[in-house]
DNA sequence: TCGCTTGCTGAACGATCGTATAACAAGCTT
DNA sequence: AAGCTTGTTATACGATCGTTCAGCAAGCGA
């Protein structure tokens, strides 16, 4: 009779990894506010010392998390302009339009998000990561937006409100999903999308 | 000499509302995980029994507290709406853009909104209030779109449309207020406004 | 001025939080 | 097969959490 180990010995970077899609499940089904080191530990299925073994401090391993998830998102964005071929516009709509299909118009993945919007407030490190990613998507948004042919006075303003367009939609998504039917999201977006840069002045 | 009482006896209801100020005062400081008995019973200066005691439980008294922030919201848009005149499109510029304008886009007022997003996946109750408030908020909107010419059949999405525009331009003003002008929100909403109601089809 | 109602206090309870650390053991190296 | 490195566990610590409740006292009525 071979007894089996009691545990796996995992390299530190898979290890984390590990870790931090924890941290993302936990995040997404309790919010920030059940996002223990226990809990998450419990759903990595390890000992809660692991938290501070490999992240000094459940903080980091929640702002490792931010980063996780905006990378997941950033690349989504990324293959949808590049699958959208050459037309200025379709590259422009498939960019917006992409935050509310699948695999980004997930339910967990927006709930994770949400969670990290509460965080911003209290958390200096989770502000500096937001201001980030928000600068990133907004400067993509003006490059497709310039693209596509808005003049460059309104780049700014156009930009601004199709990012609240697409973070309002992420919202209502999130917390009242069933007000849209599949997809529907999407195409008020695009919708919204061509309305916004249509009156751009 | 005379000494003074150690407290005073305040009367239920406006022991009440003066810990539902306190609690939204620290929603808005440290967010829902700083939102505790004793933080919030220090903020309204008097001892943490006290919560127990009028609201039977700090999920109550959060729950109390989105109820009369909503209730202020939704007042301050309805004067906004009857001081606007009787021009259709100038009531409906008006019902939007003064969620971006003051008393409403006030830093402390949004940064407890948020909070109260963030508990909306977690709790029930606050789920419910989430709900109602959006489905009034949006039941008024489509009002005041139908009355400045926008057609029955567009009517739902342009007014998920506009409050989304709405959630995201608070989100960002304020988790990144340094984004913003004074007052640039709210023109930024009201020029977006008018191009997701002139794509109205 | 006295008594009574009741708003209010403050201590105590068990549960859970984040973190630190000593002991253990998995599994590669030799 | 023995040794060694180090990933992992389990425990313990102090702080803080929500809630309870016995008793105090504010201030009105008699």
């Amino acid at each position: 009779m071979t007894s089996q180990p009691a545990f796996r010995r995992v390299e530190p970077d898979a290890r984390r990894a590990s870790l931090i899609e924890a941290c993302a499940r936990v995040l997404a089904r309790e919010g920030s506010a059940g996002a223990s080191v226990r809990a998450i530990a419990l759903e990595a299925g390890v000992s809660p010392g692991l938290v501070g073994h490999h992240f000094g401090g459940v903080d980091a391993l929640i702002a490792a998390t931010y980063a996780q998830v905006e990378a997941q998102v950033s690349a989504a964005l990324d293959a949808a302009v590049a699958a959208a071929g050459p037309d200025p516009r379709a590259r422009l709509n498939a960019y917006v339009s992409a935050n509310l299909l699948p695999p980004i118009a997930d339910n967990a993945l927006l709930s994770t998000w949400i969670a990290f919007w509460s965080l911003v407030r209290a958390r200096p490190e989770i502000a500096r990561l937001h201001d980030e990613q928000y600068g990133r998507f907004r400067a993509g948004l003006e490059a497709l937006l310039a693209e596509a042919g808005v003049p460059g006075s309104a780049l700014r303003r156009t930009a601004i409100a199709a990012t609240a367009l697409v973070d309002g939609l992420w919202l209502e998504l999130c917390l009242s999903p069933h007000t849209f039917a599949e997809g529907e999201a999407a195409s008020i977006a695009r919708e919204g999308l061509a309305g916004l840069t249509s009156t751009g002045r």
